[in-house]
RNA sequence: GGGCGGAUAGCUCAGCGGUAGAGCACCUGCCUUACACGCAGGGCGUCGCAGGUUCGAUCCCUGCUCCGCCCACCA
């Protein structure tokens, strides 16, 4: 007997690994990028090697898995490519950070080399946890296709990539302002800065302008002054204009400032409408030292301390000097006070230390030519937006893109493949040159900085794939179909690949972008291990199975809200996980009852649709809602609505499949009324064939969604010859609309309001299970009536009647007969305790006329009647006539009713 | 300062022109031979506020209030 074959409990942790391994040594997971089929390809946004999963990791990790098996059973040739990421700065602090611990030593003690082997080190030993992880949830990735952004192929991917642009001229080594962070000691990309809201002070000061006079200025960092080269006014400012040209000494360092007039950098309206400018160390004061040819002065040395520039202040760190200004100023007599001001202090992503804009020698990627296709791209709908409130973010940012500062002065990470000489002269080259290519000189030294781990990044669609090589690989999947990953992330590696991805390839990287929400706790609040409040995938696996935390997310995962987060808490993984044992159990009960059931043979029967087979009305009703079924989960999953898919699944199975489907078959089935004859035997069959239909159809729809308790049931069932011998590889259902029975949908409807009815009238009088109660329907409906003898079975089964007769007159009653009234439709029940039964009518009576009377005061109002549209009118009418009839045997109830 | 979301049952969210839906929670019965991780039944809402369009608005338009997110160098 099969049913041996699937225990009486669930366990999750026995079943998941077991599968896990069958599909990836059967190879299930590779794609060949030879194969003849439409291709659908995604590649996995590479986590970083220092990464532990976490619920982010989880979510994108399922929603792609769910998109990947689905194609997959669509028959399409999917690939979908799993990597990691170096991660530059975390994972050189990580390993900084080991070294210091154990051996008390910094990278600088060991040198480059010696600690670049440390790192490697590092990362073989640590570097696959994630993949691990991944497997656990049950990632049907490609793992023989595996890549790390500091591999051979994809190294040479990058120098390939940074050579070009720089042959092309967008990418150039220059003197800019750039953010540097004194802790990480390196420059960072506009991204890597968050301004951190604080309340601050303006301080204000005089300047004493030479020749006598003074101009008062304010700022929010003090000690930058040391380091100002001018004053600039409004030149249409009434109280400054005669001032402009004029020069100061400044009060700390041998330095002369100039008063400008610069329209653009000055408001007038403003604190004092003067403002102090510091080209080397304020974003405007830059651009206006660039406009006015001013002297840039760092004085800021790598550390964060003040350097020579400053005069008797040098050595002194940043946050020391601010406060020294101030006080040498007041005691200068020139502070002119302070007023409170709120400032946005910028920060470092990584490390939070306070971020100074410095100028220095840096190499960036120009964007502006680079962004521009990309922008065009969307515009021309190459490549979408889901949800599409994402595309006006993503435009907004490539508009007014900046220059990507790419260097960074960290050891890992990718070298930046560029030489000098003595003279100064660069070479950049995709292989180590031997000499200097402007003067041949042999002595050459490359540079120490490394890119920007998003360079490598932005690469990713391609490197992956094989190029610069012109690869099969590269043909058959580029472009990618869809990259799914966290809003988060749209700027430093979305929109970089689409600049990457159309400069290389001309064409765009992805077809769709799909941008899931972050996870918060059941509060809203982000989960962090300070909090406490951090669910751990891993944990959760252990406990209810990765099928229960998959189901969880998908369910749970909105893609359409911006700002709006996903709220998981155990609860709902434990809803999940209570899906899990229902699908379980109905899975039990189908084996008990398919003692001689042949696949093969009803396979057949329905080949030419349900007419080959003698199906009940429950089985014809089942197989038409199981293909109204898959064909809404078809279309939400084409939508990206996994949400959706997932409820329309969830609703069929338990509400449809398990509380009506089975408990209409489950007594026949058993064989309570063995069949008799040949017909009777043939009905059996029907049934037998079409319950192992549907949960092998809703096996299938299922699968994405929790792969691995779907695929230990399907291996159990019985299933017709040669069908694959694994679920995810079999075909992922469709709609057929042979099976659509809009007949048979609307009779088993009105089966489920009697049966409803007649269980709502047990409950209310508390009528004990075990009581068989008799009933008589009465209706002057003939359709109504020849329905319900004709299934009155169904309905004596699910609502524990002894007798269900069908008359057109009511039947007399008696002082335990309770009365059911729906429409046209009217319900005698017997024997009830009916105390209080005129009460329950009177009050369903006063609603129904409560209905009826608002529904008669729409069809008296003229302008509805005049306006409203024919077929609109009608279903009010009809609704009228019902709510009437309804109340007329209501109040015959209530009125002739005993008591 | 600019841009984008959201406001619907106690909670999480669907619906988006024809008198409001789901799941959970709650209450009441049930250990009915698949499942108590279950079954059956039940109550529950001035659909953020104010105007407008319409025969009719939770749904469309305008304004407002409150929450959340992103971008931004005003000293």
């Amino acid at each position: 007997m099969p049913a041996e074959d699937l225990p009486k409990n669930y366990q999750p942790g026995e079943i998941e690994g077991r599968w896990y391994r069958h599909w990836k040594e059967a190879g299930y997971f590779h794609a060949d990028a030879a194969a003849p089929y439409a291709p659908f390809s995604m590649i996995f946004p590479p986590p970083n090697i220092t990464g532990i999963l976490h619920m982010g990791h989880a979510l994108t990790c399922t929603i792609q898995d769910v998109l990947v098996r689905w194609r997959r059973m669509q028959g399409y040739n999917t690939l979908w490519l799993p990597g990691t990421d170096h991660a530059g700065i975390a994972t050189q602090m990580v390993v900084e950070r080991e070294l210091r611990e154990s051996e008390g030593k910094s990278r600088h003690d060991l040198g480059r080399e010696k600690f670049l082997e440390r790192v490697w080190a590092w990362k073989e030993k640590h570097g696959s946890r994630i993949a691990t992880q991944l497997e656990l949830l049950g990632a049907s990735m490609d793992w023989q296709r595996a890549c790390f952004t500091m591999d051979a192929e994809r190294s040479h991917a990058v120098r390939e990539a940074f050579v070009r642009l720089h042959e092309e001229g967008l990418v150039y080594r220059a003197e800019r302002l750039i953010n540097w962070c004194t802790r990480c000691r390196t420059a960072l990309s506009d991204l890597e800065v968050e301004a951190e809201p604080s309340m601050g002070e303006l301080f204000h000061f005089a300047y004493t302008l030479d020749g006598g006079g003074e101009i008062v200025v304010a700022t929010t960092r003090p000690e930058t002054m040391l380091g100002d080269t001018a004053v600039a006014v409004h030149p249409d400012d009434e109280r400054y204009k005669a001032l402009i040209g004029r020069t100061i000494a400044h009060p700390f360092v041998e330095r002369a400032l100039r008063i400008i007039g610069d329209p653009v950098l000055v408001d007038p309206t403003f604190g004092t409408g003067a403002v102090k400018v510091t080209p080397a160390h304020d974003w405007n004061d830059f651009e206006a030292g660039k406009r006015n040819g001013l002297p840039m002065v760092n004085i800021l040395n790598l550390d964060g301390t003040l350097n020579a520039e400053t005069g008797a202040f040098a050595g002194i760190d940043r946050r020391e000097a601010r406060k020294r200004v101030v006080e040498e100023l007041t005691a200068r007599g020139l502070a002119r006070g302070t007023t409170p001001h709120a400032i946005p202090v910028p920060r470092c992503q990584r490390c939070r230390a306070i971020v100074e804009p410095m100028i220095s020698l840096q190499w960036f990627v120009s964007a502006e030519p680079l962004a521009k296709p990309a922008i065009l791209a969307v515009e021309q709908g190459q490549t979408t937006f889901v949800p599409e409130g994402w595309t006006g973010t993503y435009f907004q940012w490539m508009r007014n893109i900046k220059d990507w500062c790419v260097s960074r002065q960290l050891w890992w990470g990718h070298r930046i493949p560029a030489w000098y000489c003595d003279a100064g002269h660069v070479t950049v080259a995709r292989t180590d040159p031997p000499s200097c290519s402007t003067c041949g000189d042999a002595r050459l030294r490359q540079d120490d900085d490394v890119l920007d781990t998003w360079f490598s990044s932005a690469l990713w669609p391609l490197s992956t794939l094989g190029w610069p090589g012109a690869t099969p690989a590269l043909r058959s999947f580029y472009p990618t179909s869809v990259m799914e990953t966290g809003y988060d992330i749209l700027f430093f590696w979305v929109a970089r690949m689409m600049m990457m991805g159309i400069h290389f390839m001309e064409r765009v990287p992805f077809r769709t972008v799909l941008l899931h929400s972050m996870i918060v706790d059941e509060h809203g609040e982000k989960m962090s291990k300070v909090k406490g409040n951090v669910i751990d995938p891993a944990d959760v696996i252990e406990k209810h199975g990765a099928d229960a935390l998959r189901f969880a997310l998908v369910w749970l995962s909105t893609p359409a809200a911006q700002g709006r987060p996903v709220k998981l808490s155990m609860r709902r993984i434990e809803e999940s996980r209570h899906f899990c044992t229902k699908i379980w159990n109905a899975a039990r009960l189908a084996l008990m009852n398919l003692e001689g059931h042949d696949a093969d043979t009803f396979a057949i029967a329905l080949q030419d649709g349900p007419e080959g087979a003698s199906l009940s009305l429950a089985d014809r009703w089942i197989l038409s809602r199981l293909h109204r079924t898959a064909a809404e989960v078809g279309g939400a999953l084409e939508a990206f609505k996994l949400n959706e898919a997932a409820q329309i699944l969830h609703r069929f199975f338990w509400h449809e499949l398990c509380d009506w489907y089975l408990e209409m078959v489950k007594g026949p089935l058993r064989g309570e009324g063995a069949p008799h004859d040949q017909s009777d035997r043939r009905t059996l069959i029907a049934a037998q064939g079409t319950l192992a239909t549907v949960l092998d159809v809703a096996l299938r729809l299922l699968h994405p969604f929790m792969p691995f308790v779907t695929e230990e049931i399907w291996r159990t069932l019985p299933r017709p010859d040669g069908v694959p011998q694994s679920l995810m590889i079999t075909l992922y259902p469709t709609a057929d609309e042979r099976f659509l029975d809009d007949e048979a949908e609307r009779t088993v409807a009105l089966l489920q309001t009697v049966i409803s009815e007649l269980r709502e009238i047990r409950a209310l009088y508390n009528v004990p299970g075990q009581t068989r109660l008799e009933a008589t329907l009465v209706t002057t409906d003939t359709r109504t009536r020849a329905a319900i003898e004709a299934h009155g079975a169904i309905v004596r089964d699910l609502a524990r009647l002894d007798r269900l007769s069908v008359a057109a007159e009511p039947p007399p009653r008696d002082g335990s007969t309770a009365v059911g009234v729906f429409g046209e439709i009217e319900l005698f029940v017997r024997p009830v305790d009916i105390a209080g039964e005129r009460l329950r009518l009177q009050k369903k009576l006063d609603r129904a006329m409560a209905d009826l009377a608002s529904c008669q005061r729409k069809l008296d109002d003229e302008a509805f009647r005049a306006r409203a549209p024919d077929e609109v009118l009608k279903e009010w009418e009809e609704r009228a006539r019902s709510l009437g009839e309804e109340v007329k045997r209501l109040r015959d109830a209530t009125e002739g009713g005993a008591e």
